[in-house]
DNA sequence: TCTGGGGTCCTAGGACCC
DNA sequence: TCTGGGGTCCTAGGACCC
């Protein structure tokens, strides 16, 4: 049987922060999100303390640190870093590997015979990322994607287990399934899970047992492959190679409430011009710029959502084009009155950067993508990247908030003066 | 006072064509 | 008076993921 395998790093963010604080082992960490907004990652000692993923930081912050709990803003190069060193690991393990995300990673197992050498191979790979970057990491080794998520699961909720959890066999897989309630599938979210309730399926075994056409014709070809892949039949393949990005965003939500364009156009200019390095660190071009701006979600004041896009007539990464495009396009979205709490830059149409599609329309809006200058561009790129700042007029670098990061822990990995220090 | 950020895929429906 | 049928392409929006 073909088996593949799911590396999965425990609550990763939370990991990172102890791997150059050992006296942290026992101690609750979390990590907040940007601003010290939200609660995004939790120890297994502050979640067993009630702390929920997603909570707003103030909720908490008082009785959590009154009970000795420590607390981390987000240090993204850190994470980043030690993320890179997890895969280089795996990536020497296996052929076959597609890095999921920071913390997780589908490894095909090609190479390995039957599922107690699997189990042996995933002990194997746990001890060795545990020695070599000290990130505690659970593997679930199942015939597909849909299941090796199901048996991380299960390698995490086992107390005292290896943190190796291997399923392959129908009765055991099936026994599984039956425990487990329905929205903790991978692919069912809030809605599909409500939906699945109300017509009486309730655990993944409910799902599994469904019939394929029902599900097809009442849901989708996505939930479809879902109840495949729990049956052990695989419909997600592994992705070997990785895929050019479809879209770039920037946005943020701002510590204050930014009201009035002449306060906003600034903020969108500075996520234009990061989604501008993006989009040439990707190697790519695109046609489409849209700016997003929005009031708060929560309290009682009046909202508004607004979208808008410019069209390109042909494909650019020149950030002077980006810009204008961004400007013209808040003009339109943005609505006198309200109290502004987030805002955001899409960059979209991506074309590779060889290729050029000619307009027919070209002197519609040259203005805006005749004045493509790579060489600028690439100037730019190579002084912002180390201590030198260039900003464009627009960006008004005076105004900016910088972002709010109280609690942050030293770049340890990733910057000269911030080098960890042997006592 | 304070509530994250960045992605992908699929589908329905409109525009357009013959 | 009566107004078809079949197809493609594109996009917005919804659902999901970490």
């Amino acid at each position: 049987m073909k088996l593949l395998a799911l590396v999965d790093c425990d609550n990763f963010y939370a990991s990172c922060e102890r791997v150059f604080r050992p006296d942290l082992k026992q101690t609750p960490v979390v990590v907040l999100s940007n601003n010290d907004g939200c609660v995004i990652a939790r120890s297994k000692e502050a979640k067993s303390m009630g702390i929920k993923m997603g909570v707003p930081w103030f909720q908490v912050k008082k009785a959590y640190l009154a009970r000795g709990g420590r607390v981390f803003s987000s240090n993204f190069a850190l994470y980043g870093d030690l993320s890179k060193r997890v895969m280089n690991i795996l990536e020497g393990m296996v052929k076959k590997i597609e890095v999921y995300s920071i913390d997780e990673a589908f490894l095909d197992l090609q190479h390995i015979q039957n599922s107690k050498q699997a189990y042996e191979f995933g002990i194997y790979c746990r001890s060795t990322v545990h020695q070599w970057v000290g990130i505690p990491v659970r593997i679930g080794i199942a015939p597909t994607k849909t299941l090796t998520k199901i048996a991380s699961h299960v390698a995490k909720h086992t107390n005292g287990g290896t943190g190796v959890c291997c399923l392959s066999k129908q009765k055991h897989i099936a026994h599984i399934l039956k425990t487990l309630p329905v929205n903790e599938v991978w692919g069912v979210g809030r809605n599909l899970s409500k939906q699945l309730n109300q017509l009486g399926t309730h655990s993944a075994y409910d799902l599994m047992k469904m019939d394929i056409g029902f599900i097809r014709k009442k849901f989708s070809v996505v939930l479809e492959r879902t109840v495949r892949e729990l049956r052990g039949e695989p419909c997600i393949q592994i992705q070997n190679h990785i895929e050019p990005k479809k879209q770039i965003v920037v946005s943020r939500s701002f510590r204050g409430k930014i009201e009035g364009l002449n306060a906003l156009k600034p903020l969108i200019s500075n996520f234009a011009v990061r989604a501008g390095e993006k989009l040439r660190h990707e190697n790519q071009k695109c046609s489409q710029v849209s700016v997003f701006i929005s009031t708060s979600r929560f309290g009682k004041q009046p909202q508004y959502r607004g979208f808008n896009s410019f069209r390109f007539s042909h494909p650019i990464n020149d950030t002077r084009s980006i810009l204008m495009g961004a400007n013209t396009a808040l003009d339109i979205a943005f609505q006198e009155g309200y109290a502004y709490a987030k805002a955001g830059i899409l960059l979209s149409q991506f074309s590779c950067p060889t290729v050029i599609q000619k307009s027919l329309f070209e002197t519609m809006n040259q203005l805006y993508a005749l004045k493509q200058d790579e060489n600028l561009m690439q100037s730019v790129d190579e002084l912002n990247s180390h201590q030198t700042q260039i900003y464009y007029a627009s960006q008004r670098p005076s105004s900016l908030l910088p972002i709010q990061k109280r609690m942050v822990s030293p770049r340890y990995t990733t910057n000269w003066l911030e080098l960890p220090t042997a006592l």
